[in-house]
Formats: C-alpha cells, structure tokens, sequence
DNA sequence: TTATATATGATTGACTTTGATTGAATTGGG
DNA sequence: CCCAATTCAATCAAAGTCAATCATATATAA
C-alpha cells in the first residue's frame, strides 16, 4: 500500500520484488485489498483511486470495519453485467462504487457527487435533470419524478432514514421521498441500504412499504428483522446465497 | 489520454512511438476507449473533444491563463442581479465562478463540473438531465435540447471553437452545438466567450451566426473584429461601457 | 505438546493481452 | 475516376497473467 500510494499504481512483479514474496502471495493479497476497497486491481497489477491516495493506511481500516462500508459492498455485488440501476444520492451509495464490478452498466442517478466516480470507473451514466438542492447536491424537483416514471431499472439502490413496519420506509425530506418512491415503482427489483440503527424508527415521509423492497444491512440477526422476515426481504451475511433464493 | 489531452489528438503512429506498443495494440485501446466515450476517433488516430480547443502545452503559461481569466471576468460582470442564466460546459466559463458577484441568481447548465462552484458560491442553481459526456463531464442528449427550449434566460454564456464571419459560430461535437444553438436561441441576450486564436477559423458544426451573440475576447483591437463590429457585437476592453450601449 | 487455524509458494490449466499478418476499406493525388 | 498508399478490423499464435489447488510452513490456543 505505501509502494501504490506513493506510486498509484504498481504491477504484481514490482510488488513481487519489493515484498520478497510470491506472486500467489502478492495476488492474494492484492484481491484481499481490493474486496475492503483499498485499491482496484487491472490485468497485471493493481491501482490506488487517485482521490483517496493521500488517506492513511490505518485511518481507512477503522472505515472499513463500518457497517456503511459492509452494506455499500453487498450492494454493489447485487449488480450484474448489462444491468440498468439506479443509485440514489447518499452517503451509503456512494460507498457502493469502489465495490462495483459489473461492466456495461447503464447507471442513473440524482447525485452530482456520485458521477465523478461513476464517469471515472468508465460507466455508462445519466444524470436527471432539475434543481440541485445545497446541502447534500442532490438534483430535486418535478422534472426528475417526471423523467424517473419515463424510466425502467433492473434495481434501484436507495438510502433510508428509518424502518419501521407500519410506516415502512421513511426519510424526513418530502422532495427526496417522492424520488425514493418513484425509483422503487420504476424497478423491477429494489434495494433499500440501512444499517440496524434505522430500524424501528420512523421519519417525515414513508416512500414505501417494508414489503416493496429488500433490505440490505450488516446484521442479519437483529430482533427487527425477524418481525419482518418472509424469507425475501433481507441480505444479511451470506448474499449470494440469499439472493440466489429471491 | 495524456497525450491527447494535451495535444488535442494524436496519430496512430503517434501512439505507437509514445506507448511502444504495436499498432494492433493503439488501435484495440483507442476502439476501446471511444466506446467508453473518452475519445473520437477518425481515420489515422483519434481526439478528445473538448469543448474549446486546448492551446500548446508550452504556450499554456500564465500569458495565456490570464487571457482566459480576463475574458472569464468580463463574462461574470455582465451578470446582474436577479439574472436568470445558462452558462454552457466548458474550460473558460468554468473561469467565469470566482468572478460572479451578482446575488440572487438563477443558473442553470449542462456542466456537472461548473455544478460544484456554483452550489459552493451559493448560486440557485439547476442541472439539465441525460447521458453525462466521460471525457467533458458535460451533459448531453435530446432531453438536454427538450427541456432547454421549455427555459428562457436573461442571458446565456457558451464557449465556442472557432469564429468566421461564413460559418459563424462553430464547435466541433454535433451534440454539444445543438445545445449551444438552443441555449442562444432561449436567451435573451447571447454572450460568446472566446480568445482571439479563435479568429476566422472554423470547426465542424455551426450552432449561430456572429451576429446572434456578443463577443467577449480580450483583445478589441484584433483585426478580425474590424470585419464583424456593428457597434454591437464586441466586448472588448471598457467592459461595462460597450455594454451599456447595447 | 498437540491440534487447529492461517499464511505461503509452486504448479496447473484457463483466460487475457499482445503483435505480426492478412485482405478489405478509406484516402488523396493524378 | 482510378490507382497507389495508407489505414483498418479480423485472425492467430505466443507471451503474459490469472484463480484454484495442494503441500508445506508458521502462528495460535488449549
């Protein structure tokens, strides 16, 4: 890692040499690093993400070992090759696009932040058109629910303020509701990203019901869960596994 | 990428001697890159089509930065209070952000680049909606021209590759003229940002005549300018003067 | 100490990338 | 309008790189 960060990228042999290791070890490693979002492997080598290059080795492990980061990387393998997805804006998404692997992806998306990465790692991406609110660079407003219902997805990725079963989903920002909501109608299959401190609690605006989405969280063994387990609406460890089930 | 970021494009052979790879090779890559739509290729190599043409890497000193900014500055100051505009992607309305003094201001743009500093400097601001551009970040399509023709603005701001008193104004990416012409065509008052080494050149495709928009370029004495004023179309050096008279 | 888990390095066959060659397509000068 | 030169995509074999497997070595725990 520090040969890459100071470099920004290095092939298996450099590393080879520098390590005094094997290849197999070099490679073993460099896929561990890749699987917790530390740098992007390429045939013959691996990079660092450019932008991230100056973060602290021993700073982005204590991030890695959050949730935030478990939840974006189970998210981001639900995605497959020629998928159409939409990614709404959030902190939690973001996180998804080091762990995205799938390619020829039609990627749309209400998040300004969220299209330097998505252009970076070569994706085909659409942005909707509207009003950028502040505080969180968002495109809001009319025209993107207008736009969102000309639209289909094979997934939607949507972030949550809280889960609760009567309420459903909720988030406290009316405009962004209305997005969510019409992001889940508009795919075949939607995702709802939400760490276990979401659950049991309720904001401003339900954009839909805990059965209209699969939740994907850290910890598939909490209490909550169970209230609301039929078998379909949740990733917890083992994703693939699950998922195969759906 | 490098090299035909900084040289505008570049020869296969080119490519060759720089990457000492075989032809097979440049040209599998460059096939690749255009259809994650990095570059445009033409028969003999390939170019990355910015918005206004890149001048020599050597030549690109603080002589030439500060054309730019003069020409950025002037643009910024003709924007009012209370002003509803679009400012088009580029490298030089991109120089226009520190420059705005104007409040209370409505922009609005296909730049996911110009998106950042607008928020950051607390401007209304509202995004056009489709496929985002890789090698620009600039947002282009048909629902770009759509929704732009539904706007009007108090002025509008493009950046342009050439200028010849036949072809007029002209741009060498189709996509990226329609929204040019259709921008002019909304605004009120069109403003064209160009340095003079655009002068009595011409690019591919036209999207306006000269006298659809005023000229904002640093140097009011170019011999070009002689040919077109009709005491309305320059801005030259006393900024605010020559405008008041139009 | 023993047993249990983890890390390493060599080997393998599968996959990817590369560059030379070929004949087809494009270009520009007569 | 044709011809020669250049550029092109397609093909193929060689080189390079990959993940998976296995046996060995090292660390950890009881």
């Amino acid at each position: 890692m520090n040969y890459l960060n100071e470099n920004g990228s290095g092939s298996v042999n450099d590393l080879v040499d520098i390590t005094n290791s094997s290849t197999a070890t070099v490679r073993r490693d460099l896929t561990h690093l890749e699987s917790k979002g530390f740098l992007k492997r390429f045939h013959g080598g691996a990079t660092v993400d450019q932008m991230e290059q100056e973060e602290d080795y021993s700073e982005k492990s204590v991030k890695n070992l959050s949730k935030k980061l478990k939840i974006a990387q189970k998210a981001a393998e639900l995605i497959e090759d020629g998928d159409t997805i939409f990614i709404d804006a959030g902190t939690t998404t973001y996180e998804m696009m080091p762990f995205i692997k799938a390619s020829n992806i039609t990627v749309v998306t209400n998040s300004i932040t969220l299209i330097d990465q998505l252009v970076r790692n070569g994706h085909n991406t659409h942005v909707l058109g509207g009003k950028v609110k502040p505080s969180t660079k968002a495109v809001v407003g009319h025209d993107v629910i207008e736009k969102l219902k000309t639209l289909s997805f094979d997934k939607c990725f949507v972030g949550v303020n809280a889960i609760d079963i009567h309420h459903g989903y909720t988030t406290p920002d009316e405009d962004e509701a209305y997005i969510k909501r019409t992001a889940v109608e508009q795919a075949r299959r939607a995702f709802v990203l939400a760490d276990s401190s979401k659950f049991e609690r309720s904001a401003f605006v339900k954009f839909a019901g805990v059965e209209e989405a699969v939740i994907i969280t850290e910890n598939e063994n909490h209490p909550f869960l169970e209230k609301i387990d039929d078998r379909t609406t949740i990733i917890g460890g083992g994703v693939s596994d699950l998922y195969s089930d759906i």
